[in-house]
DNA sequence: AATGAATGAGATTTCATTCAT
DNA sequence: GATGAATGAAATCTCATTCAT
């Protein structure tokens, strides 16, 4: 059901979409939805709570090495192919999330904090093992600003997609993040 | 009207917004809504393109320094003290536009593509004049990052703001930025 | 739309009518009924109310012959008629009036007290003239005893009506009720 | 079952009430409770029927005193007793049959003359060993009378309970109703 | 015999849009 | 020009009933 449910905010936004469709593109009647269901927002909120345990899940399993540089490539590489791979997904989380009731929107955003964190953590290691010249302070934001970036690959395919494939797309935000963690402040 | 219907759409959403709220918060009756639109999608529509014209005008308005660092920071403190300011537009711009005709997103995705040129001629210049090591391609990539940066201070106000405050954030991303188009690809 | 509702309820029952027999029987659309009310529940109420506030107006417009045994009996008389013409409404606002919320339920069964006080007043007068042996404590019983009575009629029309016509009836009922009140108990 | 579904019916009404609630408060699944019955309406009958059969039951198990003002003394006691015990039924009774199809509804109302017949045949009984001066034409409104009075109390307890107890209530309505059937009219 | 998942007709309610005044 | 009453299509949700297991 969640996977055509996707499908469908994805083609036309989740006001847009109507319980029946979403019956019907989930093989049941309505009277079966409802069996699962209580109202038409909770479709909302299992399809983004398992866009984000997926996405939570995978990023996870990565292999870590904690506190090297490569580590945290190689987590940015994971991260930024996962976006590209659940892009409808990542653009219905994202633009429908704003209609769950504050309790569930809540609950999504502790979500995606987790996800901050998971490359929080990374950057803590790096900034321990010295592999990083980040202040305590930026680290948060840096996160922050690491998933953004991937969201963008998702959000902007309008406008990048046809200038530029994944591959290098990962390989030139990467160089770009690595030297803003890195780099003298663009005062040398 | 326009005002108005900024902020229903920024508090309840486009979808959930009444036509008669719209006409009721611009202080006139829904027949007299109806002289002025066609369907409640003109409302949208008036909406992005009016936010898109004032973040156009006052982006073109800046005291341009051609081709210097200082100029690209001028613009990029600018922009984000915009975003700062215009929080509720543009995140009614960026989580709505999504109901818009597709004729009507063409013309509002390509006021976001004038808003990423603007930056784009600021980086291009600084390209030519030696100021910024990025290579020809990666101007445009660079320009998106930076546009995306910028709305990230509205997007994920809930994230940010109680941890960093405008001034810091455009501080910190502003470094973070030149180091990303100066440094060498944190391999030194 | 009350007369509808009412002929619509009275032969139908509340639940089994829908709001758009409704809005056709008063001879507009559904949109324009609920232009008028918010739920269907409304309209029960406004039927109800409207009912009370008939019987009640007709009621209290009777020539008062205060503490005459002639008034009560004038009274019995009126109340009587009313209950046999308005035999639709009296069934409709007593087998339906249970489908009301709390707030609105307590509302009406107040309407429903205002009416045994009018019989409760006139007994009262009696009382204090000595035209009527009751006790003090009798009257409000003896008052809901009367209403009740009326309200057989339109209950009983099944069982009664064929047997007896409605000025046989009143006729009967009000002895009765009269040697109800004067008697000595059937002990003499 | 039939306890189980007066209980739900008292409390949220016969149309309120859900085949499944009545299932489950019978203690068996949806599926069982369709092997005894064919509609919901069924259960209603049944629900009417049995009550109705307790109350013609438990009023014929009267000790008969035929013909004496004593007898029917007893028999209203019995019968208010009975009101009073079972006024969940009987107010489930009185609301809900309306919704029962017309042949059900006249199977009930046949059952409810007989409750009624059973009065009636204490009055002729009393009429021909001249212990009541009803007339012939009387006696079965005045059966009609003593049932309704009975009901009041459990239709009217939300005003009566808290100003009468059930033994007063019943000694003041026999008073009340003997005086109805020996008095003189009020006249003397 | 017993179960309960599945069905889908049908109910209430909303709201963009029109048009007579 | 301005109004807002009227419209009715369409959406969500419920629940009596069935039937494969």
């Amino acid at each position: 059901m969640i996977r055509g449910a996707v499908a469908l905010f994805k083609e036309k936004g989740f006001h847009r979409t109507t319980t029946r469709e979403i019956a019907k593109e989930a093989g049941f009647s309505i009277g079966t939805l409802y069996e699962y269901i209580r109202t038409k927002e909770d479709v909302l909120y299992l399809v983004c709570d398992s866009i984000y345990e997926e996405v939570l899940e995978r990023l996870s399993a990565l292999p870590t090495q904690a506190g090297t540089l490569e580590g945290l490539k190689i987590a940015i590489r994971h991260y930024y192919l996962l976006v590209d791979e659940m892009q409808d997904e990542f653009i219905v989380m994202y633009q429908e999330s704003k209609s769950l009731s504050k309790d569930e929107l809540n609950y999504v955003l502790n979500k995606e904090l987790e996800m901050v964190a998971i490359f929080e953590n990374i950057l803590h290691a790096c900034r321990k093992s010295g592999e990083c010249k980040l202040s305590e302070d930026a680290v948060k934001l840096a996160a922050h600003h690491l998933v953004v970036q991937g969201q963008m690959w998702a959000f902007r395919r309008w406008g990048l997609h046809h200038d530029i494939k994944i591959e290098e797309f990962i390989k030139v935000q990467t160089t770009f993040f690595l030297q803003g963690i890195q780099g003298n402040g663009g005062k040398a």
